[in-house]
RNA sequence: CGGGGCGUAGCGCAGUCUGGUUAGCGCGCCUGCUUUGGGAGCAGGAGGUCGGGAGUUCAAAUCUCCCCGCCCCGACCA
């Protein structure tokens, strides 16, 4: 392609509008413009990108076994009912209405439809197991979409739904997903790790993330440096930290603390640090409320405690409920006398010695509490959000942080669907079972800006060569000169003939230009034809990402750039 | 939804506090000439309902009110 052929319209400053280096590099290279918030064209470069990735995707999810199907992305309400997500899911969907005034949602995902067409379709085990992939759009109704295509209302996935008869089956197709996916990102030149995570609104047994580490990531990991635990923080586990704890022998006292609520307020007032306060948190639960102790300077991990209460609904309990339950309005409340609600303490509470906590009346704290001694506390768990130096739960080492961005996740969805759409087989005595599920998703588009945070430097993109928009950059200095655009000319010919992707910069604009055009949109391989070939005939070929220039006659470059590229 | 910021030419910005000729700068764009190894030079040129509406005023990019859009943090979320 001859760039004065194509669309291709470079930038020089960063984007207003950007902060992440994906987001300007994708801005300012011309692979993408935004339409609306959450919403942007791809142009020529940017989906010629897309476009590899999807190839890699489809090539692996092939081998694997998968088959290729697509989905239509409306999809009717009735749907969503019957698996009971029409309400869960409901701040996400989008939806439309035709002028029959029937509801349709814009599909966030295909669970449903999927199953639904397994289950009209597939009635035996021996049919399976079966395993449906489609590459489509998405629709998400972001309560904040940001980083241009990393978070947006509309993005292109990978979804896979594998269906099985039994366990061992299920558990070779969540494997042989948990393989694809590992090449998948390790062929788009991605260093990206697998985390424990957690199921969200997917529901299922076990689910696990694919993360490219990134300073720039929305997900926080918890890696454990030792025994290679990881998890997303949303999921991690801690072990308990065994703590010698001196008690209090003084008895309670009761403390007025006007207008003061929050844990920063009162450790101002009582001149001490955040880990002497029992927190005292009521929550409703499917409805019921629930009290959760915390020590002071730690939060609940609310996915945790909606596992641990096997529930769906879990929110902060509103004034009113905390009324009721501790007598106080909202930021007294305290575990000493609490009753008529369950108590479930975290861990932390479980070391402080002399605590402080609400009195269960307005502007009156207690000190000196023994959690022990003065409360009676029958269930303790791990509910805190996992923080830096907590102790592995497996190996009981202390645990690092990272940021990553999710480009992948991969579910053990059991029979949720396959049991509230019907998806039944009949096994070898004729009983019908539920198909047992997987998913499985790649964020595409997102996986296009993760490479770019991995692979970048101060003047623009290095694309691995896989998923480069073009392998070859030839870059003519002076196209007016008719000995340096005969050379050029020549090498596009010859290269393009050879199979490979060239684009041939052909402009008559200045070096400068070229170059800094060149670095930022980062085609692996770059040939340079200027007054060096008149003088000497030979023409530089470089890679992207290395200072080393190779000067060589143009009959010979063909050669090393194929060695090149089978390199990046 | 809460907090903060922004909206002036295609892009990046100044001007707004303290109202006052014809709204500026850099880059980009068009024409011509000269240039061509890391964002060229000279000359000429085009391009703006200053996000929108209402108001105050002799006079509004600038002050007031309402609305819209965009970005960041939080809440929330694959």
């Amino acid at each position: 392609m001859r760039w004065t052929e194509t669309f291709i319209t470079t930038q020089r400053d960063d984007p207003q509008e950007a902060e992440i280096p994906s987001h300007k590099l994708m801005i300012r290279a011309g692979m993408i413009r935004k339409l609306a918030s959450g919403l942007y064209t791809f142009l020529p470069l940017g989906l010629r990108v897309l476009r590899k990735v999807e190839a890699i995707i489809r090539e692996e999810m092939n081998r694997a076994g998968a088959l290729e199907i697509l989905m239509p992305i409306l999809q009717p309400r009735n749907l969503w009912e019957r698996s009971g997500r029409w309400e869960g899911m409901d701040d996400i969907m989008l939806k439309a209405r035709t002028h029959q005034g029937r509801e349709l949602v814009l599909g966030p995902t295909h669970e449903e439809v999927v199953t639904d067409l397994v289950a009209r379709e597939i009635s035996s085990y021996k049919q399976l197991p079966k395993n449906l992939y489609q590459i489509n759009t998405k629709f998400r109704d972001e309560i904040r979409p940001r980083f241009g295509v990393m978070r947006s209302r509309e993005f292109i996935m990978k979804d896979a739904y594998s269906f099985d008869y039994d366990d061992a089956s299920a558990e070779r197709s969540y494997q042989q997903m948990f393989d694809a996916y590992t090449r998948i990102f390790e062929r788009c030149g991605l260093n990206a790790m697998a985390v424990e995570a957690d199921t969200g609104m997917m529901g299922g047994n076990r689910s696990q993330e694919f993360m490219v580490p990134a300073e720039t990531g929305e997900d926080a990991i918890v890696l454990c440096p030792e025994c290679g635990y990881a998890a997303n923080v949303e999921r991690a586990g801690r072990k308990e930290e065994p703590v010698r704890v001196t008690r209090t022998k003084q008895t309670i006292e009761e403390i007025d603390t006007p207008e003061l609520r929050t844990v920063e307020e009162l450790a101002a007032f009582f001149q001490t640090t955040a880990d002497r306060f029992i927190k005292t948190l009521i929550y409703t639960a499917d409805g019921e409320p629930v009290a959760i102790l915390i020590r002071g300077d730690r939060d609940v991990n609310e996915s945790k405690l909606r596992r641990f209460l096997g529930v769906e609904e879990l929110e902060l309990a509103d004034e009113e409920t905390i009324r009721k339950i501790t007598g106080a309005p909202l930021g007294f409340a305290g575990p000493v006398g609490l009753e008529g609600v369950r108590i479930i303490a975290d861990y932390s509470v479980a070391h402080i010695a002399a605590g402080i906590t609400g009195a269960n009346r307005k502007d009156t704290h207690l000190i000196n509490v023994n959690i022990d001694r003065d409360c009676a506390i029958r269930e303790y768990h791990d509910l805190a959000i996992a923080q830096e130096g907590d102790l592995c739960p497996r190996c009981g080492l202390p645990m690092t942080f990272r940021r990553g961005i999710e480009v992948g996740h991969v579910f053990k969805l059991g029979t949720k669907y396959s049991e509230a759409l019907s998806a039944m087989v009949k096994d070898e005595s004729g009983r019908e079972k539920p198909a047992i599920m997987g998913c499985y998703g790649i964020g595409v588009s997102r996986t296009v800006a993760a490479i770019i945070e991995q692979h970048h430097d101060e003047k623009g993109i290095i694309w691995p060569s896989p998923v480069a928009p073009y392998q070859v950059l030839i870059l003519a200095i002076n196209p007016a000169d008719e000995a340096v655009s005969g050379a050029a000319e020549g090498l596009y010919k010859e290269l393009t003939k050879k199979g490979m992707e060239v684009l041939y910069d052909d402009r008559p604009v200045s070096a400068g230009v070229k170059f800094n055009d060149s670095d930022l949109i980062g085609i692996s391989v770059r040939i340079t034809v200027g007054k060096k070939f008149i003088r000497s005939g030979g023409v530089e070929v470089k890679r992207r990402d290395s200072e080393e220039v190779h000067s060589l006659p143009p009959s010979e470059v063909t050669e090393l750039v194929e060695e090149m590229l089978s390199l990046i």
